[in-house]
DNA sequence: CAGAATCCCCACGGATACTG
DNA sequence: CAGTATCCGTGGGGATTCTG
């Protein structure tokens, strides 16, 4: 028996999933999560150049796909706690994976992106 | 010794790798080579919904990363093939992982969709 | 502190048609 | 077979300002 879900099909739900994951800025917060709750600041120092209505909304949709739980802690000033659920955590192993990489393999990239811009120059 | 490259700073090149990786076609190609060399229609009839510009583009783009390697096949009618690099095949595993993550935790998250949905309306 | 509200824009990608 | 050539839209993301 095959796979419930095949990422190559054309319509397969999984695609939105991908989608969702590839998103610009969801690597970072799944990330900068993996540590433990964080609140919005904290989050907005640690991802250097992110706005707040783009962390807001990677939050958003983190949360309604079930990734990143929101919780409002009561007193003055307002506090607000964001936290990966079980299912973000699950992900965090991918996306570590991912980010160290790209990190891992800078000086190669750079390299052939140099040797490609002066072969076609 | 920190490391020499952090996708959470603003200005690492690393960023620009994880951007390329990010690009919505390149999971594809690069899980679709993974079991060796294809030619152009093979690719762009294994990966369902593709079209032929955009599948150029993320080739091109894969190829001036160092990614993936072209080669034309002499001969009538003209043939081309392209292969992961040695680099390339190195992101076979996050990829995969990441594609994997997606395909196996689609009921969840539409489920979790659902229950978002739901709430706010 | 944690956003909401606006305005804006262009580059990523899609559709379709054509060709060496 | 393996692409080009156009045209086009759109929404993801950015900058800025304001607020409970």
């Amino acid at each position: 028996m095959g796979k419930a879900y095949d990422v190559m099909a054309a319509t397969c739900p999984s695609r939105t999933v991908l989608h969702r994951i590839g998103a610009r800025w969801t690597v970072f917060v799944v990330l900068a999560l993996g540590d433990g709750p964080r609140r919005f600041t904290q989050l907005k120092t640690r991802i250097e150049g992110i706005t707040p209505k783009v962390l807001t909304e990677t939050l958003r949709a983190l949360e309604a796909d079930g990734l990143v739980r929101r919780t409002s802690l009561p007193g003055n000033p307002p506090g607000v706690e964001y936290a990966l659920t079980d299912l973000g955590r699950s992900l965090g192993g991918p996306m570590r994976a991912v980010s160290e990489w790209a990190e891992s393999h800078v000086p190669e990239i750079l390299a052939a992106r140099a040797r490609y811009a002066d072969a076609e120059a």
